[in-house]
DNA sequence: CCGTGATTTGCAAACGTATGCAATTTCTGC
DNA sequence: GCAGAAATTGCATACGTTTGCAAATCACGG
């Protein structure tokens, strides 16, 4: 009942060796049916459990999957979190998290602290890596994954949605849909994503012979992405765009807020709003915004499958870069080649 | 740079004691300026870094605070969580996250892994707490905080925001609109923000002589929240309220959004709509909310220090249970008292 | 009842750190 | 240069578990 209850202290009860206690919870080890029922019942008992910190210090393996996180403000990163945490939980797994702020100056501490903590393995969302750092993970034996973000550093894991396919499909069904003057708000230009989303959509323009016809910044960042609208949109209606690309969902319910509620301008009779992530809210009736589907589930499901890869099997495992294509959600803020002309 | 580096590396390297490579990283030990800077130097050249899972178990002390969860699709908790994390990471404590899913069954396993863990305390969030439970983290010295969350357990802390005068200030501001037919949306009702509201909101109705006008229940849930709304408002307009108060913001959107797009009710021009929580999406322009602010910044600043409390001097600490007042956001979702008439 | 192989058990040594205690060194004032 | 106090250091043990190894027990056929 008291504080804290050893093994030790179960074994004198069950009349046992401590060795016998920890085989009991210890799956696959060698036990008769005897010894383990008096241990279970001891333990039962006392309410013994064993210590993880203490089985980690010896068998070198914690279970704890650190995660490093920069923002939730983007609904995309709470659900991908809650499945992360909730897949990784049913394999006897747990997430430790750990804050990286934007300033990518602290990546190195946030490592370093959890490196401190011998995690099994480190997800990192919403953040690039540098390659020191990458390598000193590797040195410490510690897999790690990209969520959300692809990088070019040899032996590095990275799962995404492709990123490049669903800023193409964005293109050809803007094309599709008759718009003449095709605008792209981009996201923070140090992230893959954001180059990946615009590489693609910009490449199906010029293969159809168009181009961008205007291009403002928006960091991922409501009120840049506010300004950003303003930049593009407030001018008459023959030299501003009649269809614009934001480059995640987060970004876009802003334009379009600024779009019908500052300027005035009818979405989607006007100007075709389409997105990136579908994220709850896009579904919602106020936006019913038309977007690339990030598949939180499977993104999440490689992720984990990649990270039990690495742990259980070091020597076989090789990094991977998987690109999960993601289908265009036709909803309402985007007209669509059906209602053209 | 291999693997592991441990203490007794450094020290050999530093040609001192593994106690001297200790006490220069444990602020507040006794080392001497020179010993300290040999073994600085020493450390740095190998990479060490103390190990905290060794540390935790000759200190007891873990840094890790468990954090149980039960959703994030209500963006307060993401937001919360943000804030907790941060203010813990600057204090040296880091989160290991816990889902537990809706049905309480589970809650019991999820917190005996807690346990498991020797976390340095609990923050249960949107989530209740059988009494037994409680008293398992009390006898194994774990100090618990119940966020959003209030509970009749002795000796359980617990930081909230003043639901029942938030309910009242809605209800107030609601009759001084000149509205004569006041509805309820309530939450699921096992829960004490739930309760509290309402409590808050009927007795402020009540002391003004008058009564909730009709009640559905939404479960903290958007589609059942959509289907309140539709129970409640699918009629003509004289046998239907001309305000809501729909216990969360998240429930709130789905009901606007019901009366916009499928029965054509104009908001507020015909019926007020007001919520509770002020997570970011009630600022933007499409749903422009009212809504009881939760001061997540101030709830999250009580919790770290109740816990900081507990942790530094538990013989000291005393339970506490503490309601934050939140104040009424006066936007566009509700007739004003000033547009009366 | 014995021998053999398979299973179960206990012993003891790790894992990497913190810390009480005693021994040693350094400092201080004369 | 010295006594005494103060600061620093190293030794050894403890934290709660896992696990290799050897001893002990068991099952079972002859």
């Amino acid at each position: 009942m008291a504080g804290k209850v050893t093994s030790l202290q179960v074994a004198a009860r069950a009349g046992v060796s401590q060795s016998a206690v920890s085989r009991v919870f210890t799956p696959g080890a060698s036990v008769s049916q005897k010894t383990a029922e008096k241990v279970r019942k001891a333990a039962e008992e006392l309410g013994y459990r064993p210590n993880v910190l203490a089985r980690a210090m010896v068998s070198g393996k914690s279970r704890i999957i650190g995660l490093v996180v920069a923002y939730l403000e983007n609904y995309f990163y709470p659900e991908a979190l809650e499945k992360l945490s909730n897949a990784l939980q049913a394999r006897g797994y747990h997430v430790l998290i750990f804050m990286a702020s934007q300033n990518a100056g602290n990546l190195d501490d946030v490592m370093s602290e959890i490196l401190d903590y011998q995690v099994d393995g480190i997800v990192i969302a919403s953040v690039s890596l540098s390659s020191d750092v990458a390598e000193r993970c590797q040195s410490a034996g510690v897999p790690v994954v990209l969520f959300n973000r692809s990088q070019d550093i040899e032996g590095i894991t990275s799962i995404s949605s492709d990123n490049t396919a669903g800023g193409r499909k964005v293109a050809e069904f803007l094309m599709a849909g008759g718009h003449r003057r095709i605008g792209y708000i981009a996201g923070w230009e140090g992230a893959s994503t954001q180059r990946d989303r615009e590489a693609g959509f910009t490449a199906a323009l010029h293969d159809a012979g168009q181009q961008v016809f205007s291009r403002e910044v928006g960091d991922f960042d409501t009120a840049r992405a506010r300004e950003a609208a303003r930049a593009m949109f407030d001018k008459p209606a023959d030299r501003r765009p009649d269809a614009v690309f934001v480059a995640n969902d987060h970004m876009a319910f802003a334009v379009m807020d600024v779009l019908r509620f500052e300027l005035g301008i009818a979405v989607p009779g006007e100007v075709s709003v389409v997105g990136y992530d579908d994220v709850p809210p896009a579904a919602w009736p106020a936006y019913n915004l038309t977007t690339v589907r990030q598949r939180a589930n499977l993104m999440v499901g490689e992720t984990v499958a990649a990270l039990m890869d690495h742990i259980d099997t070091p020597q076989t495992a090789s990094p991977r870069r998987v690109a999960i294509d993601g289908p265009l959600i036709l909803r309402g803020s985007a007209r669509s080649p059906k209602d053209k002309g």
